[in-house]
RNA sequence: GCCAGCGUAGCUCAGUGGUAGAGCAGCGGUUUCGUAAACCGCCGGUCGUGAGUUCGACUCUCACCGCUGGCUCCA
């Protein structure tokens, strides 16, 4: 296996090299970058006299076919760096990569008119590229560093065969399919107005429905395991906020200030601050550790223009949010509790695979050494006594602690942010955030932030796409919809359509004078879960005739039949499609 | 924010330097029907916004707004 995805990263960083050969051949005085292999494909960077069309990369694309069908060799060589320096003396990008680079050689590969600064390795041959196309074109800057100057970058990917090509491709489709922002207009879950402003979500009936499935939920798991529900203001003085240091750390993603009554006061970008105050209302004992503040909190925060993205990136979202209050001896503890809350709605929304990761201090950081230590080595522990697999992510911890993130495989094998558990030494220091101790006197408590969905916002995104819309039955906004088949059936629709509401099933009646061959396929569409359909038969029988989105008529049954099919499917969260 | 592309009716899309078209939706009728679209008619757009070029701009130019794909960012 690991064999396997070798050579095929060998082949995919191969095919960049004969993608830059293609370019230097259509671009004549082409100043190249970096060519790597990426996942599924490979990219390679270029400084051109022209920006590229959608186009070229058909010319690109087939001037590639050429150089493999010619079925170059790819020569490996080491040359000294005076000599490397003079054969890239045209490649600026190149010579800054020579200089970086420590030892007295570099290695060069050449293939064809081609010759490139790289470690390798490569194929043997040209010829040995199988199947590949060429993706996309992106601006991408120069070592990934806004101040550098910004470069073209093609995208392409590559396989083995025409047939896992073909795939790679069919997987583009459906994920096409799934992405929330069609499926979001055609359930009509949700909207966003250039008149309103960018990255602000209008929940329409049925979406903030579902909403409202998952919290009420949300509040419930949360009781059972000891959080208390709160509430806290949208807005505050920024002075709060000059304190916990966001004025200064996190600016630039806060709005500017409002004036009220000669005082600024701005909208809240986190909810931490709004729980602090509540903690230090009272003195707190050891005995009343831990306490667990729970928020289902709207912030709001400045994204960038670029960076928006239907539901999964906005300027106005809803933490399902929670800091908790404890005893540095508590904090082990603490976090399995977290963690273990966090897989256990993982898998009640359907999600059962995950990455973990554990990041670490990065180069900006509140704290000392010791305290970041401590905490890293607790949420390290955590993860291994629940023998989860992670990775250590180096760094890219928030400068106020290190933190665990999960991240929620979806049903195409995409990866969404999803929970995270953050550690803070930061904010009990600036604000005084202290207990009792047995010891009589004042110690400083550990303050742990962490999201279980991440944001409302962004997990209905993950579930419009993990689920493709086909919601199991328990999030259905819609649960079962009645279709009498003439107007002469609708009283019993209604009927039918009251004995289940009062289960609290929700049932919609399909009146409207139309066939119902088209109401089942709005229905159908709508990825209604249940269609009842009443006709002359099933009135006089007093039943009802099942028909599931997936297309199944199961025929005529009771409706306590139906009742009970139903009833454990919603009262167990079924994952199943019915 | 940066690079590139895009913006035509509620939706999906066609169109061209000579003042806009389809299907669906909506509305009005007719139809009362057995498991994914009945039929007829009507309504609907200052072609994202603003400026410029032109006898004339939806079409060409520029600016702005928004969206899409990337890059950077995501405490």
């Amino acid at each position: 296996m690991e064999a396997k995805e070798a050579k095929l990263e060998k082949m995919r960083h191969s095919a960049s090299h004969v993608m830059a050969e293609a370019v230097q051949y259509l671009f004549p005085g082409a100043k190249f970058g970096i060519g790597p292999a990426i996942e599924d494909g490979f990219y390679y960077d270029f400084e051109l006299p022209r920006p590229l069309v959608p186009d070229d990369l058909i010319t690109i694309e087939s001037k590639m076919r050429e150089i493999i069908a010619a079925d170059l060799p790819f020569a490996a060589e080491e040359i000294d760096r005076t000599k490397a320096r003079k054969l890239f003396g045209e490649q600026p990008y190149k010579l800054e990569l020579i200089d970086d680079l420590p030892d007295e050689t570099v290695s060069i590969y050449r293939q064809g008119s081609f010759v490139d600064l790289c470690r390798g390795p490569h194929v043997n041959s040209t010829s040995e590229i199988k199947a590949f196309k060429l993706t996309s074109i992106a601006g991408a800057y120069w070592r990934g560093d806004e101040k550098c100057p910004m470069l073209q970058r093609i995208y392409g990917v590559a396989f083995d065969t025409e047939a896992e090509l073909e795939d790679y491709l069919a997987r583009l489709t459906e994920a096409t399919k799934r992405d929330h922002r069609k499926l979001g207009k055609e359930l009509d879950l949700f909207s966003l107005h250039e008149e309103a402003g960018p990255g602000l979500v209008h929940w329409h009936p049925k979406g903030a429905l579902m909403r409202q499935i998952i919290e009420d939920f949300w509040r419930q798991e949360h009781r059972k395991r000891g959080y208390d529900i709160v509430f806290t203001p949208h807005i505050s003085k920024v002075g709060l906020w000059k304190i916990s240091g966001h004025w200064d750390f996190y600016r630039d993603s806060m709005y500017s200030p409002m004036d009220i009554d000669d005082v600024e006061y701005v909208i809240k970008p986190m909810n931490c601050i709004g729980h602090i105050l509540m903690y230090k209302t009272q003195l707190r004992s050891y005995r009343n550790l831990p306490l667990r503040y729970a928020e289902l909190g709207t912030v709001y925060r400045y994204e960038r223009s670029g960076v928006l993205h239907g539901l999964a990136r906005v300027r106005g979202f809803t933490q399902d949010d929670a800091h908790i209050f404890c005893r540095p001896d508590q904090l082990e503890a603490e976090v399995t509790e977290v963690v273990q809350l966090a897989r256990f709605m993982m898998n009640t929304f359907g999600f059962s695979e995950y990455e973990l990761l554990l990041s670490t201090r990065p180069e900006k950081y509140a704290g000392t050494i010791q305290v970041w230590e401590d905490a890293t080595e607790a949420l390290r522990k955590v993860l291994e006594h629940l023998e989860l697999n992670y990775e250590v992510d180096p760094g890219e911890g928030v400068f106020y602690g290190p933190k665990i993130d999960v991240k929620l495989k979806d049903a195409l094998g995409r990866l969404w942010q999803g929970p995270t558990i953050q550690v803070d030494f930061n904010l009990p220091q600036r604000f005084d955030v202290n207990y009792i101790g047995e010891d009589g006197l004042e110690h400083q408590v550990v303050m742990v932030h962490r999201t279980v969905l991440g944001s409302m916002e962004r997990f209905m995104a993950c579930l419009i796409e993990h689920y493709a819309g086909v919601f199991p039955v328990w999030l259905s906004p819609i649960q079962v919809t009645i279709i009498p088949i003439a107007d002469r059936h609708l009283d019993y629709a209604n009927k039918v359509a009251g004995g289940l509401r009062e289960c609290d099933i929700r049932v919609q009646v399909d009146d409207r004078s139309e066939r119902m061959n088209l109401k089942i396929r709005e229905a159908q569409l709508e990825k209604t879960p249940y269609m009842l359909v009443v006709g002359d038969k099933e009135m006089d029988t007093s039943q009802v005739s099942l028909r599931l989105r997936s297309g199944e008529d199961l025929g005529t049954l009771s409706i306590s039949q139906f009742m009970d099919r139903v009833k454990p499917i919603i009262a167990n969260k079924i994952q199943d499609k019915l």
